[in-house]
DNA sequence: CTCCTCACTTACCAAGAGGTAAGTACCGCA
DNA sequence: TGCGGTACTTACCTCTTGGTAAGTGAGGAG
């Protein structure tokens, strides 16, 4: 039985690899952890143009219990937090490389929007 | 502008990519096509423990629409209708692999319920 | 004294995802 | 005659996702 996943039991690896990355932001997230190495929570917040504080935190805590982020807590005022990918974070991101240059490929193709930048 | 996608605009290409797959049965689905080559709309249905027709349906319309299945209808009664990859589908699965493979990591890892069968 | 920043939490609300059940039109089998 | 299989559509309902707005508590800038 052991943990409980979030919306198993699980029919194969790309469910429970989808089930952990499901979420408006947590891609980028994962992104973002991934090009800077450690980031603070209202650096994250600037990065993803239009998260919510709400939605940040949820989805950050839900990555730290998945064992993707580590969240490093300083006693400090005012707080600082910094959270970092783990080991099997850093693993996701490069299973998610590929993932990334067909989304590449397909706005290209699609001549799809994108974010200005 | 362009063609308006379903959640756009994107941020990045693993936005781009998990647009299109997010969706409780569209990894299995894609899968199961890569699998099997040819499915039939009943031999989908089957494969999917628990999926609803509607559902079913829905997804397959959103990949059709996506470029990421070929839908042949076939005119005979009773109605018979083939489902593919394409070649951006098959290309999407291939880069799903190394997500899969992560996905069954995490799961031995964490012990984790897998569906019986 | 007031505002801003840090990193949150909480309450409330709207939209959408997904489930159930029924209907459709035709055929083959018993 | 009536049931099951073919591939759906439609109506209705619930649960989840995500957004908005406000509150928290201490410190530093104006």
């Amino acid at each position: 039985m052991a943990k409980a996943p979030r919306n198993g039991p699980y029919i194969c690896g790309i469910d429970a690899a989808l089930d952990v990355v499901s979420g408006k932001w947590k891609g980028l997230v994962l992104w973002e952890l991934h090009t800077y190495g450690v980031r603070r929570f209202a650096e994250l917040r600037r990065a993803l143009p239009g998260v919510s504080e709400k939605m940040l935190t949820q989805h950050l805590r839900q990555m730290e219990e998945d064992g993707l982020v580590h969240r490093k807590v300083y006693a400090e005022v005012p707080p600082k937090v910094e959270y970092s990918l783990t080991e099997s974070g850093a693993a996701l991101n490069e299973a998610l490389r590929p993932l990334g240059e067909w989304g590449r490929d397909r706005i290209r193709r699609d001549a799809l929007d994108v974010v200005a930048g």
